[in-house]
DNA sequence: TCCTACATGTAATTGGTTACATGATTAT
DNA sequence: ATAATCATGTAACCAATTACATGTAGGA
């Protein structure tokens, strides 16, 4: 149900083409909402029939057209409208707990295989704790001179810092107690 | 696509009902798995049909018959084959951290509301945490003498316990940021 | 020559939510 | 009376994923 409003607040932060969208929701914005091309083309075209948005066409040499859409006063009151309303409680869907709790009913081996996943999965996380510090330095260099909307956007990057942080040191709960079985 | 496996891991705990699962969607399981009633008994009418499980019908005075449900040697093989399998990329929906960084978008009365809505956000999760804690006195009294199910279970508990405690600390971050802006 | 990036879509399917529906028992 | 709990479902709809589709430019 957000997927509008997560768009809405990207291109009030940056205009931009259903591709550069794509992109951003492979970067930073994808760090709490995920979505793929196809949907955000689909919600769009549904957004600008709304007249949430207008787009510009930008024809370009070399390259294919693009369409580049920024948000209209009907999408802001739409955004603006949406923040009052209470947070919708969200769908939790956590795969590893399931198989932790799975592994009581494997043997030996399929331990050792869990044992080896979380491991993967310890270590991409590592990795995305790393890239999110690094761009907190990249991006956020000078704290004493933020503007309101980096402010912001370094307060959630913050939370998924510390998300991160949580989850390595759970892993490593969870590895021990996998290997003491 | 695991909504089939966090239940065999239930039914495996525990034989049950439909409803009886929905029951323990609503408490246990539903910290790392949310399901509603009517989608449960959607899949559970295909795994019976795959041969995943059993049913007993159970006839009972006064109430309603209830179909007991038990897994079968099929379901507890894909079970075991899907624990073997790399944990899917989660498909990350944080709602809250898109009205945080849309509040750079609105007037001082809408981020007045934000904080409002912040602050319910952190009551409604402190308490979240006290229930998990108090189900942990409960459940685990002796953690000297678990069995294997048990310490499993414990370990995905304690996992909810860190993110809630970490939550709550970002929650106060948020709430800092946004009454300095 | 092949891969990556740019740029935009359609179609089919699956997964999940919301609304509707029924009917008995037990506790207040 | 009436609300809550037990028990099971159907139907319609919406959101999201997966597969398929097309074409150019530039770098290795």
């Amino acid at each position: 149900m957000a997927l509008e409003h997560a768009i809405l607040v990207s291109l009030l932060e940056q205009p931009g083409s259903g591709y550069e969208l794509a992109r951003r929701f492979e970067r930073s914005i994808g760090r709490f909402w995920t979505a793929t091309h196809q949907q955000i083309y689909r919600v769009l075209r549904r957004m600008e029939a709304d007249g949430w948005l207008v787009a510009e066409e930008i024809g370009q040499d070399g390259r294919p057209d693009k369409r580049s859409f920024s948000v209209a006063d009907d999408g802001r009151a739409a955004l603006i409208a949406w923040l009052r309303a209470p947070v919708q409680p969200e769908a939790v869907r956590h795969e590893l707990a399931v198989k932790i709790r799975g592994a009581a009913f494997t043997d030996d081996a399929g331990r050792a295989a869990l044992i080896g996943e979380v491991e993967r999965y310890r270590a991409e996380h590592e990795s995305l704790l790393f890239t999110y510090m690094n761009g907190e330095k990249r991006d956020f260099p000078d704290l004493e001179h933020l503007d309101v909307g980096e402010r912001l956007q370094h307060v959630v990057l913050r939370g998924g810092i510390a998300y991160e942080r949580m989850l390595l040191d759970w892993l490593d709960d969870v590895l021990d107690t996998l290997r003491a079985l």
